[in-house]
DNA sequence: GTGCTTGCAAACAGTTTGCAGATAG
DNA sequence: CTATCTGCAAACTGTTTGCAAGCAC
């Protein structure tokens, strides 16, 4: 995706847009999202953070988090038993494949997906607002681990 | 969808199969998850069979509901912050239409809906085994109530 | 200085589990 | 009779909240 620098410089500028306080424990998370390519959670979040500042909360993150959801610039993902995962490179609905073995999240190019929600809201007289299009199976990686 | 009584049978079928006893809990439950239209929740599920069974309690409803998902036979539909809802009508994943104002979920007519998975496994490389599709929106109802 | 933010601990909600007594087969 | 099932209550997990102390502005 985009340059990291590039997208922590608007989510900080966004912060202050909004007059939120720019603490470093949000200035490490707003960093630390920028810069990841996958989709971590908010423990996973915290593990890294730790390092850095050994008295970060697990709740500041999640308030951290809650407050960018708000804001509109991470997409939470929810799933009923694992735990929440987040994407602030793509804060918008959008496909993903998730494997079940190693729980690695990707984003698929599909491109028709946009034509099926216009299909749906047509045929259905719902005003569609949002989606959520998961596919789950097995990545390569773990493929080749079973085959081996 | 198909008649609530031959779908009834064949869940009872299965029970008695698998050599699972058939208690009047789970009669009474099979016998509405039958006849269910809609896509109950556990707690819904409880509180109906709660009138013909004061004692039913909602530990006994999650366990045959479990049971009936290793069996195959259920459709778990989980959420990140609303309860599961559950499906006995169709229990394979199909897409949904779920109305953030009353909750409502249909089922809408989503032909092309599979060609989506095969070319998501094609460009990915990933063995796609189940998925999960789901629009969100207000439904004609509530766009009604809106409007009025 | 003001009041937003932090971090701890407790609360929360839905689901699961342990166990003693009840019951289907 | 015996193993499974029930129903209560307690445990569990991820997330949220209340509150006193700390810090950005």
């Amino acid at each position: 995706m985009a340059d990291p620098d590039a997208r922590f410089e608007a989510l900080l500028a966004k912060f202050r847009e909004r007059d939120h306080r720019i603490t470093p424990q949000r200035l490490a998370l707003l960093r630390l999202l920028a810069a990841s390519e996958g989709h971590p959670s908010a423990s996973q979040i915290h593990e890294q953070l730790h390092a850095q500042f050994p008295t970060m909360s697990l709740a500041t993150v999640y308030k951290t988090l809650n407050l960018l959801k708000e804001m509109g610039e991470i997409l939470e993902l929810g799933f009923g038993d694992d735990d929440n995962r987040y994407d602030a490179n793509e804060p918008f609905p959008h496909p993903h494949l998730i494997c079940i073995r190693c729980h690695k999240i990707i984003d698929p190019e599909v491109p028709e997906y946009r034509a099926l929600a216009h299909e749906v809201a047509a045929t259905s007289g719902f005003r569609v607002v949002s989606h959520r299009l998961d596919f789950y199976g097995i990545c390569p990686d773990c493929q080749r681990l079973e085959a081996g």
